[in-house]
DNA sequence: CAGAATCCCCACCGATACTG
DNA sequence: CAGTATCGGTGGGGATTCTG
């Protein structure tokens, strides 16, 4: 029921207080699973699956404790202190990438490719794009243009997107990482994909994992 | 010796595999101890008095194998890949410091210390300061200038320091943190001082702790 | 089907004692 | 000083079961 005994840094400093309440294994991952918007229990196991269902429901409730879950109507979702831990996880993203061992073969989320799109995309270089991503039975709408990025779960609210992307999620992180065009990779029917096939490549151009390598101070 | 059945979220999501190589206990703050510069096996416990020696020698062993860490002439140093989790690090203490629970009556460590003033030092309105802070027995210098803002281990090479302030860890965190103005944290002997008393006073309103709240996103 | 409760097992953590 | 050896405790992983 409590967890008395939880086990704690016991120091002043910020940092370990921050993972004294997210440190925890598969803490930060509930999290990410949680980023674009609330899920079942069952959603949040479909996208951990290697989390058991003891280990998920006591993280939930240790966060909810915590401040940073919150029982909603459709099972769980973030509080803004919650969804402050987006810095967090991009800094943790954009390190990741950098490291090798990175496997891209093993099970991706939905939720966590989005994410990781949001990570890398080059905003700079981006155009005007509106874009949907089927990745199994989930539906992301991204919004781009100069600058900005953006992603919601769910079909586009305004406006049909004048680019869809179909697959299953790790073919879907192929196409978007990998250096085949997308020509070959429609083709080849990895995924599918509707909609202006040099805009379609544009897009995809924008994201990049980087290769191993430099780091950032201050 | 080796760890075989080294636990993994078997994940191609890069956050995940991010928390694969630094995720579990210790590490994180292992990496905060070495931020500022190569540490003995002795030191790096001086600053996590919380952690056995076992399992420091395991982390030791498992981010070196990573290529986080690299044993140096001085005890253990950061690689660069290792200095590349500052990000990661600065997010959580950023994030830390909005959470309730947060107790700085605990132990504060001098590298905790200088990292969390170079997280929240309010950069644009900085001066330009030479600070000699002596945290203990550890000395640091910290040179500031409107935007910029500099710590190193060890006394300033350059040029004497135009402030300088000693005491306990805690004390100084007190003083950098707390409401109470210099010259009565100085009076009441709680920490040492020396230099110009406006100035001092200056530099220490640099430095604030966010009450709980706000959040980013992008 | 959602999710809470319970069981067992083992890897990891934490503390102490010990060694070169 | 810099670790290693050992041992008990705890939290995580998996499976099963119960309830609504």
């Amino acid at each position: 029921m409590t967890y008395p005994g939880r086990r704690s840094y016991d120091e002043g400093c910020i940092a370990a207080h921050a993972l004294d309440l997210v440190g925890d294994r598969w803490a930060l991952l509930v999290v990410r699973e949680l980023m674009l918007g609330p899920r079942r229990f069952s959603d949040l196991r479909a996208g951990l699956p290697g989390v058991s269902a003891n280990v998920l429901a006591r993280r939930l409730e240790e966060m909810e404790a915590a401040g940073i879950v919150i029982p909603a109507a459709r099972g769980y979702a973030l509080t803004p202190a919650g969804e402050g831990l987006w810095p967090v996880i991009r800094a943790l993203a954009a390190w990741g990438a950098r490291q090798p061992g990175h496997d891209p073969a093993r099970f991706i989320s939905p939720t966590a490719l989005m994410l990781s799109m949001r990570v890398t995309c080059a905003r700079a270089r981006a155009g005007t794009h509106l874009v949907e991503m089927r990745a199994g039975e989930e539906i992301f709408t991204i919004a781009t243009a100069p600058g900005s990025y953006g992603v919601t779960r769910g079909p586009g609210r305004t406006a049909p997107a004048g680019l869809v992307f179909a697959g299953g999620t790790n073919a879907l992180a192929a196409a978007v990482y990998g250096a085949q065009p997308l020509a070959e990779v429609a083709a080849a029917g990895m995924i599918a994909f509707r909609g202006d096939a040099a805009e379609g490549q544009g897009f995809l151009d924008l994201f990049a994992l980087p290769p191993p390598q430099p780091a950032g101070s201050t």
